[in-house]
DNA sequence: CTCCCGATAT
DNA sequence: ATATCAGGAG
Protein backbone atom coordinates (compact mmCIF):
# COMPACT_ATOMS: atom_id res chain seq x y z
CA UNK A 1 0.00 0.00 0.00
CA UNK A 2 1.44 3.29 -1.16
CA UNK A 3 0.86 5.46 1.74
CA UNK A 4 1.13 9.13 -0.16
CA UNK A 5 -1.31 7.34 -2.78
CA UNK A 6 -3.49 6.40 -0.10
CA UNK A 7 -3.46 9.75 1.85
CA UNK A 8 -4.29 11.89 -1.83
CA UNK A 9 -7.09 9.44 -3.20
CA UNK A 10 -9.16 9.74 0.71
CA UNK A 11 -8.33 13.25 1.14
CA UNK A 12 -10.30 13.56 -2.42
CA UNK A 13 -12.73 10.95 -1.83
CA UNK A 14 -13.52 12.88 2.16
CA UNK A 15 -12.39 16.31 1.79
CA UNK A 16 -14.44 17.50 4.62
CA UNK A 17 -14.05 14.52 6.41
CA UNK A 18 -15.19 14.75 10.45
CA UNK A 19 -16.58 12.53 12.71
CA UNK A 20 -20.48 12.28 12.37
CA UNK A 21 -21.46 14.07 15.59
CA UNK A 22 -23.46 16.77 16.30
CA UNK A 23 -21.88 19.78 18.20
CA UNK A 24 -21.23 23.83 18.27
CA UNK A 25 -18.81 23.91 21.07
CA UNK A 26 -15.64 21.35 21.99
CA UNK A 27 -17.65 20.29 25.47
CA UNK A 28 -20.46 19.03 23.13
CA UNK A 29 -18.10 16.92 21.02
CA UNK A 30 -16.29 15.98 24.69
CA UNK A 31 -19.74 15.01 25.93
CA UNK A 32 -21.15 13.07 22.48
CA UNK A 33 -17.33 11.30 22.56
CA UNK A 34 -18.13 9.69 25.38
CA UNK A 35 -21.75 8.45 24.95
CA UNK A 36 -20.37 7.27 21.59
CA UNK A 37 -18.96 4.24 23.00
CA UNK A 38 -20.44 0.88 21.55
CA UNK A 39 -22.80 2.97 20.28
CA UNK A 40 -23.29 4.65 16.78
CA UNK A 41 -23.07 8.67 16.23
CA UNK A 42 -26.85 8.54 14.89
CA UNK A 43 -27.98 7.28 18.40
CA UNK A 44 -25.80 9.54 20.36
CA UNK A 45 -27.13 12.65 18.20
CA UNK A 46 -30.61 11.32 19.09
CA UNK A 47 -29.97 11.90 22.75
CA UNK A 48 -27.76 15.02 22.50
CA UNK A 49 -30.64 17.09 20.69
CA UNK A 50 -32.51 16.20 23.99
CA UNK A 51 -29.17 16.59 26.14
CA UNK A 52 -27.89 19.93 24.97
CA UNK A 53 -30.65 22.31 25.27
CA UNK A 54 -31.64 20.35 28.84
CA UNK A 55 -27.99 21.00 29.99
CA UNK A 56 -26.50 23.83 28.12
CA UNK A 57 -23.40 24.31 30.20
CA UNK A 58 -20.59 22.21 32.30
CA UNK A 59 -22.22 24.05 35.32
CA UNK A 60 -25.44 22.26 34.62
CA UNK A 61 -24.46 18.37 34.01
CA UNK A 62 -22.15 18.86 36.79
CA UNK A 63 -25.49 20.04 39.05
CA UNK A 64 -27.87 17.64 37.48
CA UNK A 65 -29.76 15.29 39.52
CA UNK A 66 -27.92 11.71 37.90
CA UNK A 67 -31.08 10.19 38.02
CA UNK A 68 -32.39 12.61 35.49
CA UNK A 69 -29.37 12.61 33.39
CA UNK A 70 -29.50 8.49 33.12
CA UNK A 71 -32.68 8.70 32.06
CA UNK A 72 -31.55 10.76 29.21
CA UNK A 73 -28.65 8.96 27.98
CA UNK A 74 -30.52 5.42 28.37
CA UNK A 75 -30.74 5.30 24.75
CA UNK A 76 -27.18 4.86 24.19
CA UNK A 77 -26.46 2.13 26.37
CA UNK A 78 -24.14 1.67 29.58
CA UNK A 79 -26.28 4.69 30.81
CA UNK A 80 -25.36 4.81 34.31
CA UNK A 81 -21.39 4.47 33.47
CA UNK A 82 -21.61 7.43 30.74
CA UNK A 83 -24.18 9.75 32.94
CA UNK A 84 -21.67 9.35 36.02
CA UNK A 85 -18.63 10.02 33.62
CA UNK A 86 -20.05 12.81 31.71
CA UNK A 87 -21.20 14.32 35.11
CA UNK A 88 -17.65 13.64 36.84
CA UNK A 89 -16.07 15.15 33.58
CA UNK A 90 -17.80 18.46 33.99
CA UNK A 91 -17.12 19.02 37.47
CA UNK A 92 -13.10 18.20 36.64
CA UNK A 93 -13.41 20.94 33.94
CA UNK A 94 -14.70 23.46 36.60
CA UNK A 95 -12.33 22.38 39.19
CA UNK A 96 -9.13 21.57 37.38
CA UNK A 97 -9.64 23.96 33.67
CA UNK A 98 -11.30 26.88 34.67
CA UNK A 99 -14.05 25.58 32.72
CA UNK A 100 -12.78 24.57 29.58
CA UNK A 101 -11.52 21.47 27.43
CA UNK A 102 -8.72 21.41 27.63
CA UNK A 103 -6.15 21.29 24.35
CA UNK A 104 -3.90 18.16 25.64
CA UNK A 105 -3.73 14.48 25.16
CA UNK A 106 -2.28 14.51 28.56
CA UNK A 107 -4.67 16.23 30.07
CA UNK A 108 -7.96 15.22 28.55
CA UNK A 109 -7.12 11.40 29.51
CA UNK A 110 -7.30 12.64 33.01
CA UNK A 111 -10.98 12.54 32.39
CA UNK A 112 -13.11 9.23 33.01
CA UNK A 113 -14.21 7.73 30.23
CA UNK A 114 -11.49 9.80 27.83
CA UNK A 115 -9.09 7.32 26.70
CA UNK A 116 -6.44 8.46 23.47
CA UNK A 117 -9.37 7.90 20.68
CA UNK A 118 -12.05 10.04 22.18
CA UNK A 119 -8.98 12.45 23.12
CA UNK A 120 -7.98 12.27 19.30
CA UNK A 121 -11.40 12.72 18.36
CA UNK A 122 -12.07 16.48 20.13
CA UNK A 123 -8.53 17.84 19.30
CA UNK A 124 -8.57 16.77 15.76
CA UNK A 125 -12.21 17.98 15.31
CA UNK A 126 -12.67 21.27 17.93
CA UNK A 127 -9.18 22.20 18.01
CA UNK A 128 -7.90 20.92 14.74
CA UNK A 129 -4.64 19.55 16.85
CA UNK A 130 -2.49 16.37 15.17
CA UNK A 131 -2.37 15.01 19.01
CA UNK A 132 -2.58 11.35 17.06
CA UNK A 133 -4.78 9.76 14.80
CA UNK A 134 -8.08 8.26 15.33
CA UNK A 135 -8.22 4.18 16.62
CA UNK A 136 -11.75 3.54 16.51
CA UNK A 137 -13.27 0.22 15.79
CA UNK A 138 -13.01 1.02 12.19
CA UNK A 139 -9.81 2.62 12.15
CA UNK A 140 -8.67 -0.97 13.88
CA UNK A 141 -10.15 -3.16 11.53
CA UNK A 142 -9.39 -1.41 8.48
CA UNK A 143 -5.47 -0.57 9.04
CA UNK A 144 -4.52 -4.57 9.03
CA UNK A 145 -6.49 -5.04 5.61
CA UNK A 146 -5.00 -2.16 4.37
CA UNK A 147 -1.57 -3.64 5.01
CA UNK A 148 -0.79 -0.46 7.11
CA UNK A 149 0.23 -2.49 9.82
CA UNK A 150 0.22 -6.19 11.23
CA UNK A 151 -0.13 -4.27 15.07
CA UNK A 152 -3.32 -5.89 16.18
CA UNK A 153 -3.93 -3.48 19.33
CA UNK A 154 -5.36 0.22 19.18
CA UNK A 155 -2.32 2.11 20.89
CA UNK A 156 0.24 0.27 18.64
CA UNK A 157 -2.29 0.01 15.60
CA UNK A 158 -2.09 4.33 16.39
CA UNK A 159 2.01 4.63 16.85
CA UNK A 160 2.44 2.63 13.21
CA UNK A 161 0.12 5.06 11.34
CA UNK A 162 1.51 8.42 13.32
CA UNK A 163 5.00 6.62 11.75
CA UNK A 164 4.12 6.84 8.15
CA UNK A 165 1.54 9.42 7.92
CA UNK A 166 3.14 12.95 8.11
CA UNK A 167 2.21 14.69 11.11
CA UNK A 168 0.08 17.64 8.71
CA UNK A 169 -2.34 15.06 7.78
CA UNK A 170 -3.34 13.61 10.79
CA UNK A 171 -6.49 15.85 11.57
CA UNK A 172 -7.67 15.03 7.97
CA UNK A 173 -6.61 11.02 7.67
CA UNK A 174 -8.13 9.96 10.62
CA UNK A 175 -11.82 11.26 10.18
CA UNK A 176 -11.85 9.97 6.42
CA UNK A 177 -10.25 6.48 7.57
CA UNK A 178 -13.34 5.86 10.08
CA UNK A 179 -15.66 7.21 7.59
CA UNK A 180 -14.12 5.02 4.65
CA UNK A 181 -14.44 1.77 7.67
CA UNK A 182 -18.00 3.03 7.92
CA UNK A 183 -19.27 3.01 4.75
CA UNK A 184 -17.55 1.33 2.55
CA UNK A 185 -14.64 -1.22 4.14
CA UNK A 186 -16.89 -2.47 6.44
CA UNK A 187 -16.74 -5.60 8.55
CA UNK A 188 -19.09 -7.86 6.92
CA UNK A 189 -18.96 -7.59 3.35
CA UNK A 190 -16.62 -4.70 2.49
CA UNK A 191 -17.95 -3.24 -0.53
CA UNK A 192 -14.47 -3.56 -2.59
CA UNK A 193 -15.94 -3.02 -6.38
CA UNK A 194 -16.98 0.43 -5.14
CA UNK A 195 -13.64 1.60 -3.27
CA UNK A 196 -11.63 4.25 -4.35
CA UNK A 197 -8.77 2.41 -3.05
CA UNK A 198 -9.44 -0.95 -4.89
CA UNK A 199 -6.31 -0.70 -6.62
CA UNK A 200 -3.72 0.33 -4.35
CA UNK A 201 -5.53 -2.29 -1.43
CA UNK A 202 -3.63 -5.85 -0.50
CA UNK A 203 -7.09 -6.78 0.94
CA UNK A 204 -5.23 -8.75 3.64
CA UNK A 205 -7.59 -10.89 5.18
CA UNK A 206 -11.13 -10.22 3.29
CA UNK A 207 -12.68 -12.67 1.66
CA UNK A 208 -13.77 -11.82 -1.75
C1' DC B 1 -10.35 -10.66 30.51
C1' DT B 2 -14.99 -8.92 32.37
C1' DC B 3 -18.23 -5.50 33.05
C1' DC B 4 -21.11 -1.69 31.62
C1' DC B 5 -26.32 -1.65 28.25
C1' DG B 6 -29.92 -0.82 24.21
C1' DA B 7 -31.75 0.23 19.32
C1' DT B 8 -32.26 -1.30 14.75
C1' DA B 9 -31.68 -4.59 10.91
C1' DT B 10 -32.37 -9.20 9.24
C1' DA C 1 -34.54 -15.01 17.70
C1' DT C 2 -30.28 -13.42 16.58
C1' DA C 3 -26.77 -10.37 14.52
C1' DT C 4 -24.75 -5.87 14.23
C1' DC C 5 -23.22 -1.67 16.00
C1' DA C 6 -18.53 -0.11 18.05
C1' DG C 7 -14.69 2.38 24.09
C1' DG C 8 -13.03 2.60 28.42
C1' DA C 9 -12.25 1.21 33.28
C1' DG C 10 -10.94 -2.08 36.60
Amino acid sequence: MDINKLIEILKEKYPNARYELDWDNPLQLLIGTILAAQCTDERVNKVTKILFPKYPNAQAVADADIGELEEVLKPTGFYKKKAKQIQDVCRALLENFAGEVPKTMAELTTLPGVARKSANVVLNNAFRIPSGIIVDTHVHRISPRMGLTKEGNPEAIERALMKIVPQDEWVQFGPAMVLHGRYVCTAKKPKCSECVLKDICPKIGVEN
